[in-house]
Order: structure tokens, then C-alpha cells, then sequence
DNA sequence: GAGTGGTCTAGACCACCCT
DNA sequence: GGGTGGTCTAGACCACTCA
């Protein structure tokens, strides 16, 4: 029945604010042996599991370490990590508030190269599908996309109609829930990235590169080149 | 006692594998209402909490969707979200088996030029520190370090010695905890590049950019430069 | 209004690992 | 060996939101 004594309930949101302002403004430094967690939990007036969510929560974000028996520290040198949301290419126009279309500019069946023979694992004599499209932001060319699709691992994807819907949210569609790779990278502009996206040869161009697996199988490939001045942020 | 007729212990991660099995096997589809907590955990034969953390953390991750009253849904395109880990650049090189060494190349304190001005909100007369610093891997340029660092805010900087210890290291250890904006970016080699990683002039360099803020203030910002290929990396 | 998830409690047992 | 965190349980109340 009586919880806190303070007008505040115990949850565990205001434990991990109270022990992120405790650490940040340096009343528990770096290395600092925290009380353990039924301790912390009669200091707030609230049970060891509420504790424990706080700690736990906070450990995962990289503030603290826990070890059992020897208990919880302030991590010496914070783990930091950023967070990227990767949406839809669409829907991170339409969220800028822009127009959105979709141009297929190439589409060729054929052997492929040794490159990505050897990322996709296929037989000299299997098919991958390759395709240039253009996303534009209101008007202007906003991304280059190419992409390259096993159709050994996905037949669909051959008889699939890409002139109006772009192959993202296609693969999106067919294949879910996959193993993804994704590299951020400079790169110097080529011929493709002069001609579509108005650069002049060789200018840098910020590019990401994504590799996509489901149940062990490589399925697709693809290469987006940014309009100039693109950049990823994250917060943290 | 009876916990679950398999014999395997029931577990919030035994439950994580099983509903990301069922979804990625296409078991439950993109938008398909999951059974009830409750009704999950008769199935599995555990506890209603038990469930709960399988489902809450399958949610965080952006696999599923939880309302209140209408239940826990497939997403219709999974929320997708890298994470990538920045470590100190000593550890970066060192976890690579390769030998660090960091050097530093420039030291000035002085009025700041007016972007960096904006960005700290200082007034004209207030100064900060300039540094440019070198961070090699096995004897080879591997990184350069643009730093800006706000005197009004970190007197300390001013007096500390930065021809051995990099201002990073340093400034984990001085202000540990803090908010970051960080961006990665491509863009053309200048003159400091060129001399320091070897570039040659124009050529594209992938670039990362940091903001750092502590209890609302600018503390400092850095541009660092790689060397030729440098890409960043995540899996999810 | 009623059903679902969100959270908390009190208690328990266990696994790990420091001393 | 013993102390710490890791996890699970059974039950409860609450908050949101859909119908």
C-alpha cells in the first residue's frame, strides 16, 4: 500500500533519470561501485525488479556494467553507440515533406559478374537480376539505386513489375524479416552518378551499401548513391 | 514446479526465437494479430511477464507493434535500425591488432571563426581551443582530428596537455556523459587532408562530424577524416 | 465499457564469479 | 562459500484505446 513517501510513484523511468543525473553530474564518477539492487530498491521505496529494469535498461545503453557478485559500476569510458533508423526511401522523402516518384531506368537478365558470383554464391550459369532506378524529391534526383537480385533465391522477382514500384519496397514485401549488412562509404563519382544525379566526375558521393540474407541465402545487393551534401545523423 | 512438458526451461529467450521463427518462416505474416499475452503463456507454459519481456524487446527491435486494446501486430515493414558502436579511436585500431599512435599537430587558441561561433554560442570575444591531431595505425595516417573546444565551458582544456594523450581520451575522462549529434558524411580532400593522409586534392574522403553538449552547452565539435576506404559497418 | 498491454510487487531459485 | 545480478512466478492494479 505505501510506496514512496514522495508524492511521485516508484517506476521504474524516474529510478534510471535519478541514476542518469547521478552519474552525468558526476555524483557517482566513472568506476563507481553502485549500492546493490535491494539497497537501490529501499532507497526508492519500491521492489528489486523495479530496480533491476532501471540497471538493466541502463547497462544496455552502455552507461553502466554489471557483473554478478562483483555488482554494478559506472562504465569507465561509456560504450557509445549511434542509432540509425533506415526507412523506406519513400517515406524519408514524404516525411521531408516532399514528392516523391520512382523511375526505372534499366533492367538486364543476365550472367553476372565475378564480384557478385562470389557474393551471391551462384553457379557460373545462374541469373541475377540488375536494376538502375532513380528516386527524385520533388523533381530533383534525390537517389541512385543499384541493385542486384538472386533469382535463384527469389523466381518472383523476375516476373515482378519494377517500372512503378520500386524494388525496395517490393523486397520489403516478399521478404520480410532478413539478416541485413549495411556500410556507409565515399566514394568518387562514375559515369552512372554523373549522369543521374548531375555530378561531375570524380566528385565524392556519399554512398550506402546493403547485403541481404534470409535463412542463409544471399538475396540482394544494392548500392545507393546520395544526392551531394547527403548526410546520415544520429543522436545520442 | 511443473514448468513446461519440454524439456526446456521456459524462458524469455526460448520465446524471443520461437515468435522470430514463426514470422520470419512467414508463419505469421507482415500485419497478423499475435494471440494475447495471457494466451501466449499458457502456450508456452510460462508466466504472463515472461511473455510480456519476449514481446516488449521483439517490439524495440521493430519487429512487432504493441497497442493497448488492440494487441500485438507483425509490422507491416519491419522498423529498421542499425546501431553502430563508436569506439575511442585508440581501441578501434588497437581491437584491429594494429599499433596506435596519436600525434598532435596544430595547437591555437584564438577568436573562433563565425560557423563555430553559431555553434557554440559564444560571444565574439569568448576563445576556444583549435587542435589537429593525427591518429595512425601501424605507422600509417589512419585518421585526422579538426577539434574545436569551448574554453568558457572547459577552462581545464586550456591547461591540459594534449601532445600525448588525445583530446577524445581526454575528453571521455573530463566529461563523460554527455549529448551527441553525430553525422557521417562525403566530402572532397582540402589541403589538411591531403598533407596529413596523403590524399590527393578533390579525391572523396568519408568524413564523420560530432557535437557534443553537456547540461545544455557546446563543448565541442570535431571533424574527423579517414583514410582512403574507410567504411562503417553494422549488421541487424 | 471492456479488453489489451504496461507496470509493479513479493517472493523465490539459480548462475556466475569474486575472495 | 557466499554475495550479486538474472530470471521467473502469481497476482494485482492501472492506462490506454477500440468498439
Amino acid at each position: 500500500m505505501m510506496t514512496n513517501g514522495s508524492l511521485e510513484r516508484a517506476s521504474f523511468r524516474h529510478i534510471k533519470e535519478e541514476i542518469l543525473r547521478r552519474v552525468t553530474q558526476g555524483e557517482w564518477g566513472p568506476g563507481t561501485l553502485l549500492p546493490g539492487e535491494i539497497e537501490l530498491a529501499v532507497e526508492f521505496g519500491c521492489s528489486r525488479a523495479t530496480v533491476n529494469r532501471s540497471l538493466r535498461e541502463l547497462s544496455e545503453a552502455g552507461l553502466l556494467e554489471r557483473r554478478r557478485k562483483a555488482g554494478t559500476r559506472v562504465r569507465l569510458t561509456p560504450l557509445r553507440q549511434a542509432r540509425f533508423e533506415i526507412p523506406l526511401i519513400r517515406e524519408e522523402i514524404e516525411a521531408a515533406g516532399a514528392a516523391y516518384r520512382y523511375t526505372l531506368l534499366q533492367r538486364a537478365v543476365g550472367p553476372a559478374p565475378v564480384a557478385m558470383r562470389k557474393l551471391f554464391h551462384t553457379r557460373p550459369r545462374e541469373r541475377l537480376l540488375h536494376l538502375l532506378c532513380r528516386h527524385d524529391s520533388d523533381g530533383a534526383p534525390y537517389q541512385l539505386e543499384d541493385r542486384w537480385i538472386n533469382l535463384a533465391a527469389l523466381p518472383q522477382a523476375g516476373t515482378a513489375d519494377f517500372s512503378t514500384l520500386g524494388p525496395n519496397e517490393w523486397l520489403v514485401r516478399a521478404v520480410p524479416y532478413s539478416q541485413v549488412e549495411i556500410s556507409f562509404l565515399a566514394e568518387a563519382a562514375g559515369p552512372a552518378a554523373c549522369e543521374h544525379l548531375g555530378y561531375a566526375s570524380g566528385e565524392p558521393v556519399f554512398m550506402t551499401e546493403r547485403t541481404t540474407w534470409w535463412e542463409g541465402q544471399t538475396l540482394t545487393h544494392v548500392r545507393l548513391a546520395y544526392r551531394r551534401g547527403h548526410r546520415m545523423t544520429a543522436r545520442y
